[in-house]
DNA sequence: CATGTATATTTTAATATTAAACCATTTAAT
DNA sequence: ATTAAATGGTTTAATATTAAAATATACATG
């Protein structure tokens, strides 16, 4: 038979996942409402985002990124290259591979939608003070970091 | 100017945010691969444990659980009907609406796949001890209950 | 009771996403 | 050099998801 502290220690872990997944949609569903009104899907914003924040990068670095299929990105990269936004900027070194890089278009794009997010995100997450959120972050970032 | 410390603050925001989101991916993505080889997709699981736990369920009530569109609800409800998984059972009061229940099969299912699944986010949750997963669900249910 | 309004769900058309097969290039081993 | 394996990316076919329009029923009110 199972001991009852291992039983309660279930419980707590699958209560606690479900409130992860629930906070997440939830304030996903909120922050990004505003995105699509851009006239941008949530993973074209999110590719836009990560290069302007971290600079070019490969397909394969974008994807450790933002968690989506290797096939997804290709597609998302490539209708951002469509409307200009982003290009692929291949090197002599490695012809298979190429890096991603903002256009000026881009970059001004993101620039100007950013702000707004940002402080949509601060609105939403303002239900916790600053200190519950820093809080929150070095549980969230425990649990993040872990890889199977 | 903006004051220093909105900006500070609106930093923190954005960080506990984007950890919210990787968190909540890596996880997801861990904890549903396995759902998978169960031939359900993660919403169909979703539904099926709901209604496991928590009895019959309109179709808007499911809305509120699974935080996605209306019409994909349907469908996924469609699909598990085929499967004989799920049951529509219009009442006489509102013919507008109906309950979704699990059949004998779809119970039977849900009650095969559930412990493995809880077993799988016990052992990923379990970077963190059963105190902190308490700080983390209480901070959590405050961030996700808000609404617009 | 007729008609407008609200509610519950479904359909439709377009887009997003994934897994798996595939192609091209590089690296390693002989 | 030749081949085998690994790596980086793309394509394809199937499924999931969404927003918006459509349908059907209930409720309210003049």
């Amino acid at each position: 038979m199972k001991r009852l502290a291992e039983l309660k220690q279930e419980v707590v872990a699958l209560g606690t996942f479900v409130k992860l997944m629930r906070a997440a949609e939830s304030v996903s569903a909120d922050v990004h409402k505003e995105i699509g009104e851009a006239g941008l899907s949530i993973s074209q914003f999110g590719i836009l985002e990560a290069l302007y924040h971290l600079g070019p990068m490969s397909r394969k670095e974008i994807g450790a990124k933002i968690l989506k299929s290797a096939g997804n990105i290709t597609m998302v990269i490539d209708n951002l290259e469509k409307r200009k936004l982003v290009a692929r900027i291949r090197g002599e070194t490695d012809r298979r591979s190429y890096r991603v890089s903002l256009t000026d278009k881009g970059e001004h794009l993101i620039k100007s939608i950013f702000p707004l997010h940002s402080r949509r995100i601060n609105n939403r997450m303002s239900v916790l003070t600053v200190d519950e959120q820093k809080a929150l972050g070095v549980l969230l970032k425990k649990l993040g970091r872990h890889r199977n």
